[in-house]
RNA sequence: GGUCUUGUGGCCGAGUGGCUAGGCAGCGGUCUGCAAAACCGUGUACAGCGGUUCGAAUCCGCUCGAGACCUCCA
């Protein structure tokens, strides 16, 4: 299949035809998380989006690797004392082997994400189990001249490199001038020949847990380097994709570039794809600014914030209703209005199912399957997409109220569209018939039955009471025509 | 202060020059014993001002507002 797939580069910020450097291999590199806390919603953005490149790519039928590292080591604390390791921190905090904590935080991050029907990656590599790697890449950037070394740790020179490439900068479109002009409060800046310098090695401070021996120091790598030394281990010196959020932009995804550079003499991706933010009431939900929501919370609805609990289906629907670069604003009634659409479109597909056809067809459903991969090959428009598919459930609901017909061929039509891009590509799922085992199935038929009769005798009383009691136990009946039916709330 | 992004109807959110995006909520109706669902109908939306154009939400300029990054953050 010829791929019409325009993607967004933030290199060059224009959508770009996406050619695969060698095809029909893809390599994809995505930021994770740091496991020293819950996921939030909003890494729950870009774990989706990258979820949806990785399928739609593999749809195409790319060969895809998909590697989404784990960050465990590097990610220097700047609020407390003298750099310490954040996951270090908590780790002694609480008595326990760093490594246990993050492997707790690990586990925690895969159920969420497998709550979201997340793929898993083809690789997670974690960053602490990849030290002799980061190590080898920071000498080669030392032989290349293009770090120094101070006290045992190792810095970056942004201004040398800079002078002979004229690249630091260019993903940002960060001005060196004024990096070099900026000051800062982080420890080690004295060791620095320049502010704007970063570390690819720290010395370990003493009371430093988590330290491992290099030329240089017991110390620990800097965090930009994790990534370029993994991407470049399982993807190569140069790979199709690398994604993240928008606040990686700078300073990480332009040091990696950096980093990358020095050694290859080019940069580590193609492409660069960044997901924007979620905000709440207008603002960033990060973890420094305090105002996030785990995904757990928002599972269970146990949070201020939160009115009531939002499945994990709701929230893929919620994040997948915004293209993926527009800042996505969580609200309650923003929520309840995805969760309730999500539900038309599923109740869409259950009728589906049980459609009967007709000789000829009243609706042209002819075009509906281009224009759902138009919306998806055009930057990856999953609303406009999502639009498309609505279109659909309202033919379906039509055909299964009697106002419109469909041939066999049309509704198989419909059925592959709604598998592929709905359970496929959006990686949504109907949680109502996951859940309802066949012996509750039996067990509502004959229920559903006993109501029935009582409908028949107008022994409402009874029949209104079997609804609310089921009601109660979290079971919707609903009547129509053909008989009642029933669905159970997630 | 610098770099970048952004401002769409009650809410969320697509749309880059002309053709009703979509969802949720609201209102009126159909259907129904009732309810729910579904269906039909229903909205003088494009921050403000000026410019370009036959024509602008869409391009340009200015004003005002919002956000991200510049320090760890998805």
């Amino acid at each position: 299949m010829t791929s019409e797939l325009q993607i967004f580069n933030t290199l060059s910020r224009k959508k770009e035809l996406f050619e695969p450097l060698r095809p029909p291999y893809v390599g994809i590199y995505v930021c994770g998380p740091t496991v020293y806390g819950d996921a939030h919603l909003g890494h729950a953005r870009p774990a989706i989006t990258f979820d949806l490149v990785f399928r739609y790519l593999t749809h195409l039928g790319y060969k895809v690797r998909y590697v989404r590292n784990i960050t465990d080591v590097g990610h220097l604390e700047n609020d407390a004392d003298e750099g310490e390791d954040k996951i270090a921190k908590k780790a002694r905090l609480e008595e326990l082997e760093p490594m246990e904590v993050a492997q707790f935080f690990i586990n925690r991050y895969h159920s969420s994400m497998d709550a979201l029907n997340v793929k898993r990656p083809s690789i997670e590599p974690q960053a602490s189990g990849h030290i002799i790697e980061q190590i080898e890449m920071i000498q080669q950037i030392v032989n290349k001249g293009f770090a120094y070394e101070a006290n045992g740790s190792v810095y970056f020179d942004v201004e040398k490199y800079n002078d002979e490439t004229h690249l630091y900068g260019c993903l940002s479109g960060r001005v060196i001038e004024d990096l070099l002009s900026t000051t800062r409060s982080l420890s080690g800046q004295e060791e620095k020949r320049n502010s704007a310098d970063f570390a690819l090695w720290k010395k370990a401070s003493p009371e430093h847990i988590m330290r491992w021996k290099s030329p240089w120091s017991e110390g620990f790598p800097g965090w930009h380097v994790e990534c370029s030394a993994m991407s470049t281990k399982y993807l190569g010196e140069q790979f199709d994709i690398h994604g993240g959020g928008m606040d990686l932009l700078f300073p990480h995804h332009e040091s990696e570039i950096a980093q990358s550079t020095s050694v290859h003499k080019h940069g580590p991706c193609k492409y660069w794809m960044h997901n924007n933010m979620i905000t709440i009431n207008g603002q960033k939900m990060g973890k420094s600014l305090g105002n996030f929501i785990t995904l757990n919370e928002f599972f269970t609805g146990e949070h201020p914030l939160l009115e009531k609990s939002y499945s994990p289906m709701t929230i893929r629907f919620f994040i997948l209703q915004a293209h993926y670069r527009s800042t996505l604003d969580f609200s309650n009634e923003a929520l309840k209005a995805a969760e309730k659409g999500f539900s038309r479109l599923m109740q869409a597909m259950r009728y589906l199912e049980k459609l009967t056809a007709s000789q000829t067809s009243s609706v042209d459903i002819g075009g509906l399957k281009q224009k759902c991969y138009d919306a998806l090959n055009e930057d990856f428009n999953t609303p406009v997409l999502i639009a498309h598919l609505f279109e659909a459930a309202k033919i379906i609901n039509a055909v299964q109220n009697g106002k419109e017909n469909l041939t066999l061929a049309d509704i198989n039509t419909l059925k592959d569209i709604f598998d592929t891009f709905i359970t496929g590509i959006l990686g949504l799922s109907d949680e109502i018939s996951d859940d309802s085992s066949e012996t509750i199935g039996k067990l509502m038929d004959l229920i559903l039955k006993l109501r029935q009769q009582a409908k028949t005798d107008k022994n409402y009383a009874l029949s209104d009471n079997i609804r609310d009691e089921l009601n109660l136990a979290g079971i919707t009946v609903k009547d129509s025509k053909e008989g009642a039916t029933w669905s159970k709330e997630s």
